[in-house]
RNA sequence: GCCGGCGUAGCUCAGCCUGGUAGAGCAGCGGGCUGUUAACCCGUUGGUCGGUGGUUCAAAUCCACCCGCCGGCGCCA
C-alpha cells in the first residue's frame, strides 16, 4: 500500500529522502538532465533526474519513459526557486511500474469530441479530478443534511412498468418477454414509503429517452429525490432551500483547492435562504414587463426562464403553475383549482431548473379524477391509487438534478462535464 | 422530432466563395542539448479530403441524397 503522497512531500523539509509512486504527467529531456512532472491523486511534483546522480539504468528509463507511465521514484526533497511550486525531488533512482505502450492521447489542444471519446483517460486531468471531488462533496453534504433532518435513505427499483409523467419518454426494454422501462423518477415508490418512514430520500440514476441536444440534458442523470408525509408546499420549499444551501456550503468549505483549479468563485451567501417565491401568474407579469408575452397555461420556454432568472441573484421558486402545464398527481390549489401546489426551483444566471416538485394529491377520488381527466388509464396506476385508500395524508416531494446543480455551481459549459462517463443521445461509449 | 452549423494527416485547423489531383502547427520518428515549466534547436515520416451519385476534359472545391457529430428549440432535473 502506498504511504507517501506528493502532498506530503511538499510539506517536508529540505533533504528528506522519500519514495513516491505516481504517473508521468510530462517529461522534458535536456541531454544529461531530465525533468519529470510526477502526478498522483494529491498533486504534481517536479522530479529532476541528473546523469551521474542516478544510476545509468534509472537515467535511461527516465529519458525514455512515456507520458502517463506509472513510476516509482526515490529521491531527496530540495527547495529550488526554479522548480514549479519551489520544491522538487532530486532523483536517486527511478523504476517503471507500468509504461505507456503508446503516446498518451490526451494533450493540450484536442477537441471536446476527442476528450469524451477518450473520457477514460481524460479523467486523469486536474480539472476532471476537481469536478469529481466537488461532486462527491456535494452529494456527501446533501446526505448529511438529510440524515440530520430525519430523512431515511431508501433505494428504489430501476425497472418499472408505468411512467410517472404520462407524456415523458421512457427507455423501453425487454424483461423476459414483458415490456419494462427504465425509471425516470422514484417518486411513486417514495410515496409508498412515507407511510412507515415519513421522510425519505433516494439518490440514484433516472433515465430520459429524450433526444434533447442541449448543454443541460443527459439521458442518464443522478436524481436526488425526497418525499415527506404531512408536508405541504410551503414546508417543501423550506426543505429545498435549506438543502441547497447545505450543499453549496459543503462544497465551499470542503473544496477550496478544487474550486481554485476550476477557477470558480463560489460565494455561499448566494444560496442562503430564504429564496424568493413567485407565483406563475407573477412570473407572467414580470415577463410581460420585460416585453415577453406568454399566454396563460403555457409553460415557460428556455428563453422565458433565462429572462426571468436575470431578475434574481439567488435561486428562486416559481409556484402555482396551471394544471395543464403539469403532471396529474400535483395537488390543485383549493383557492384556485386551475393551478397546482407545485414548485420549480430555478437557478439564477440562466442555468434554469434545478429542482421540480410540489404537494401531491392525497385524496383518492381527486387523484382518480385527475388521472381520467388526463386521459390516462387508472389500471396503470392501481397501486399508486391504492396508497390513497389507507390512511392517506398530505405529502410533498421533489427531485433535484445532481449534474444540473454541479453545472450551475461550477459554471460548466455543458452538463456532461459533471458526469464521470456522461450519457447523451449521441454518447454511449466509453 | 424541428432549425442551424460542421466533417481535410494521430490531434487542432487553413484551402472550398473564384474547379487544375493537398498545406501549416502540434504529436510521432532520428539526432543534439545539465534548469526546463505545454522546454528548445536541426532533420523527417504521415492523407481513398465522412459516404454515394451527378455536373465537368478535370471535383476537397459546384449540385443532390445519405451518415456522423456539435449547438439551439421542444421536453425536462
Amino acid at each position: 500500500m502506498k504511504k507517501v503522497f506528493v502532498e506530503d512531500v511538499l510539506g517536508m523539509g529540505e533533504g528528506s529522502e522519500v519514495e513516491l509512486l505516481g504517473w508521468v504527467r510530462s517529461r522534458r529531456v535536456h541531454g544529461g538532465l531530465v525533468f519529470i512532472d510526477l502526478r498522483d491523486s494529491t498533486g504534481v511534483l517536479q522530479v529532476a533526474v541528473k546523469r551521474g546522480v542516478v544510476d545509468d539504468e534509472s537515467f535511461e528509463r527516465a529519458r525514455e519513459v512515456g507520458r502517463e507511465a506509472a513510476v516509482k521514484v526515490r529521491g531527496v526533497v530540495r527547495k529550488d526557486p526554479r522548480a514549479p511550486g519551489g520544491v522538487e525531488l532530486q532523483c536517486r533512482s527511478l523504476e517503471v511500474v507500468g509504461d505507456s505502450l503508446d503516446e498518451f492521447p490526451i494533450r493540450k489542444g484536442v477537441g471536446v469530441r476527442f476528450l469524451f471519446d477518450h473520457r477514460h483517460l481524460h479523467l486523469r486531468s486536474p480539472k476532471v479530478t476537481a469536478i469529481m471531488r466537488v461532486r462527491a462533496r456535494l452529494v456527501e453534504s446533501a446526505r448529511r443534511w438529510l440524515r440530520e433532518q430525519g430523512f431515511t435513505e431508501i433505494h428504489c427499483p430501476t425497472f418499472i412498468t408505468a411512467a410517472v409523467e404520462g407524456g415523458a419518454t421512457l427507455f423501453k426494454l425487454d424483461y423476459f418477454g414483458k415490456t419494462a422501462y427504465l425509471t425516470q423518477s422514484v417518486q411513486f415508490y417514495q410515496e409508498a414509503a412515507i407511510y412507515s418512514l415519513e421522510k425519505v430520500y433516494s439518490l440514484q440514476p433516472s433515465f430520459r429517452a429524450e433526444m434533447s441536444r442541449t448543454r443541460r440534458h443527459l439521458t442518464e442523470f443522478w436524481h436526488l429525490e425526497a418525499e415527506m408525509a404531512y408536508a405541504e408546499l410551503e414546508d417543501l420549499m423550506e426543505v429545498v432551500e435549506n438543502l441547497v444551501h447545505a450543499m453549496v456550503r459543503g462544497v465551499h468549505e470542503g473544496c477550496q483547492r478544487e474550486l481554485r483549479v476550476l477557477g470558480v468563485e463560489l460565494d455561499p451567501s448566494m444560496a442562503e435562504p430564504p429564496y424568493p417565491r413567485i407565483k406563475y401568474s407573477e412570473a407572467l407579469q414580470i415577463l410581460s414587463n420585460k416585453g415577453v408575452e406568454v399566454s396563460w397555461g403555457d409553460d415557460f420556454g428556455a428563453d422565458e426562464e433565462r429572462v426571468l432568472s436575470k431578475e434574481f441573484e439567488k435561486p428562486f421558486f416559481v409556484t402555482h403553475y396551471p394544471k395543464e402545464a403539469k403532471a396529474f398527481y400535483h395537488m390543485l390549489d383549493p383557492e384556485d383549482p386551475s393551478v397546482c401546489r407545485n414548485t420549480d426551483l430555478l437557478a439564477p444566471g440562466g442555468y434554469g431548473e434545478i429542482v421540480g416538485g410540489g404537494q401531491r394529491i392525497h385524496d383518492y377520488h381527486q387523484l382518480l379524477k385527475r388521472i381520467e381527466e388526463e386521459g390516462l388509464d387508472p389500471k396503470d396506476y392501481e397501486w399508486y391509487l391504492d396508497l390513497r385508500k389507507y390512511g392517506s395524508v398530505p405529502h410533498s416531494g421533489f427531485g433535484l438534478g445532481i449534474e444540473r446543480t454541479i453545472w450551475w455551481l461550477l459554471k460548466l459549459p455543458h452538463i456532461r462535464h459533471a458526469a464521470l462517463f456522461p450519457r447523451t443521445p449521441a454518447r454511449l461509449y466509453p
